[in-house]
RNA sequence: GGUCCUGUAACUCAGCCUGGAUAGAGUGCUGGCCUUCUAAGCCAGAAGCCGAGGGUUCAAAUCCCUCCAGGAUCACCA
């Protein structure tokens, strides 16, 4: 910003700056009466030999500039405070949108195993997904949304076989089960009934190794589950509002995936152990096992084969996994691995906490999986029992639309309001409740200074000499500081930083409001106008984080 | 045992990266506000030795060390 520019030269002209951090200086006050920005005085005192306060005084003197009001020394502080204009006019010409870099970063998420539903765990990966993928492309990259589909092995098998041994043929249109659920059925009943019949392990083994010999019959009925699976997951995908670019998927690319390693292992990148498994040597990280002794893949044999696949694809100066934390380590040793292979692009491993449920952890087999159609439908029916007490009148259509859109709003903030990294406790009340640090908050603001705006628009002419409340400068000040927290959002890989700005913004507002009466007033025109910024600049937080808003609610 | 994360108001969390002026928000609680732009709202109030101890600094919730408590991880699992 040119402001903050002239400001570090005026105090370069007074400072010994030689040593002098100046750009860590200019510091916005936590308190608003402290002015739009401050300089503690306490790091000069020492070099100049002064007082904190003294130099406070001689330097406030020192400041002036065409967008300063005052420059006050308070004890050892300065406070900076703008002209009404300047202040407005930053606020006012506020964009979000920065201009395009040229970095490309490809983002992967959330790779979801297709033998049963998403649950909870995925809905907050989606969600962390998108948002960073939104916040990234705000800040100019381009980015590029994967998705790697674990589509074989041993738990795909799982379900397979139950499915063959008691569905008879059933599909999930005559279950009438949605088609991902029906598959996951299949899976849970494997395992009911591998309890009482432990033979079943080994059935499930032959059916792999049939699958991996390509057996006409096994592969008819892995493409049936497949599709089922894969056919679900879209569903809800689209529901949230996410598309990918590309999905990888494991079967297609597995076995290029053993190859890639074979021949890294040839390269004397990897060796052998005494087992005859190829693994990496990775110093003080221990050894990893890369490609099993009989030739299969595991783990880190698919995403080495993925990496270069992608690398080809698309180039990208940037790779994001979206994963959970417990698998830290694992990717700790992955990146060190692509290390070993040259590979230069940018790794960022997006981990976050579990979440976990009042009655303990999440255990699929144990059943305590909070489902995530069932968490979807659920909050429409919440936000749909709302809305109908609310307003009896509301036809059917516009009732469903703004459940869904308010429902799902709720759900998402919550998840996102969180820092990823920490692990948080799924508590269904607080993620229905409406009111206070919510997306429907938010959202309410947007239908209010819709409903006003429906009224009156602003004009064309803007005199900025006319926000001179405090409600005004704080709004305003929001405003402003819009942009530096999606640039830290994005660097930080923290979505949570947009998800509480907008609460702040939207507290301005609402304060603002009920402070001042916008239309029929001196300054009318004025107000819609801060009104009309405020009211984009939430739109298009709500929309960084996957969220709509609503003209009426 | 090693590594990583967490510990802030009764509850759920933000702030810690980049140290500064009386530590913030929501929920809950107490009291007030709908004849006026949507009360899913607003205003006021009570509520904190920022896990404990030490160190660095003019200044520490924030940086460093030790300890305590909880969690994750240290497989060819995902």
């Amino acid at each position: 910003m040119q402001f903050e520019n002239d400001i570090r030269v005026l105090l370069a002209q007074y400072l010994p700056s030689s040593t002098m951090e100046l750009a860590a200086l200019l510091q916005t006050p936590t308190d608003s009466e402290h002015g739009d920005y401050a300089i503690p005085c306490f790091a000069f005192a020492k070099q100049l030999q002064k007082s904190p306060q003294e130099i406070a005084y001689e330097l406030a003197q020192t400041i002036t500039h065409p967008d300063i009001a005052e420059a006050r020394a308070i004890g050892p502080y300065i406070n900076i405070y703008l002209t009404t204009q300047a202040r407005a006019k930053q606020a006012f010409q506020t964009t979000l949108q920065q201009p395009k870099t040229n970095k490309k970063v490809l983002i992967e998420f959330p790779s979801p195993n297709t033998n049963k539903p998403l649950h909870l765990g995925h809905l907050r990966n989606m969600l962390l997904g998108e948002a960073t993928a939104r916040i990234l492309e705000m800040n100019g990259n381009t980015v590029i949304r994967v998705n790697l589909n674990n589509d074989r092995g041993i738990h795909i098998c799982k379900s397979m076989l139950a499915y063959d041994l008691y569905a008879n043929n059933q599909t999930p249109q005559e279950a009438g089960i949605k088609s991902d659920h029906f598959v996951g059925k299949w899976y849970v009943e494997y395992a009911k009934q591998q309890a009482q019949q432990p033979e079943l392990q080994e059935q499930a083994q032959k059916l792999l190794r049939l699958w991996e010999q390509k057996d006409e019959r096994t592969l008819e009925l892995w493409k049936k589950l497949d599709a089922w699976a894969k056919q679900g997951f879209k569903e809800t995908y689209t529901e949230l509002g996410i598309f990918f670019d590309k999905e990888y998927n494991e079967h297609e690319f597995y076995e290029q995936a053993k190859q890639f390693v074979q021949e890294a292992e040839q390269n004397g990148i990897f060796t052998r152990d005494e087992q005859g498994n190829t693994i990496a040597e990775l110093g003080a990280l221990g050894k990893k096992v890369v490609l099993r002794a009989d030739g299969t893949a595991v783990y880190s044999t698919q995403d080495i084969g993925l990496a270069k696949l992608k690398q080809q694809d698309y180039a990208p100066d940037e790779q994001i996994y979206v994963v959970g934390d417990e698998q830290k380590h694992y990717f700790t040793q992955l990146f060190a691995i692509f290390d070993q292979l040259q590979m230069k692009d940018k790794r960022h491993h997006l981990s976050y906490g579990m979440i976990s449920l009042p009655s303990g952890k999440m255990k699929s087999r144990e059943g305590n999986v909070v489902d995530c159609d069932e968490l979807l439908a659920e909050m429409r029916r919440l936000a749909e029992t709302e809305l109908t007490t609310r307003y009896p009148e509301l036809d059917v259509q516009e009732v469903q639309h703004r459940a869904k859109t308010i429902g799902y709003a709720a759900l998402k903030f919550y998840m996102l309001k969180y820092d990823p990294k920490t692990g948080f406790v799924y508590d269904a009340q607080e993620s229905i409740s409406l009111e206070g640090e919510t997306a429907p908050y938010i959202q309410y603001a947007i239908a209010r200074i819709h409903s006003i705006l429906q009224e009156q628009q602003p004009t064309n002419q803007n005199d900025y000499s006319q926000y001179t409340t405090p409600e005004d400068i704080t709004l305003l000040r929001t405003i402003t500081k819009t942009k530096d927290v999606i640039v830290q959002a994005g660097e930080q890989y923290k979505p949570h930083y947009i998800a509480r700005h907008a609460i702040t913004l939207a507290q301005a507002f609402t304060a603002y409001y009920h402070t001042h009466k916008i239309l029929g007033v001196a300054h009318t025109n004025e107000r819609l106008h801060l009104i009309k910024k405020t009211q984009e600049i939430l739109k298009e937080l709500l929309n960084l984080l996957g969220i709509d808003a609503l003209e009426e609610m």
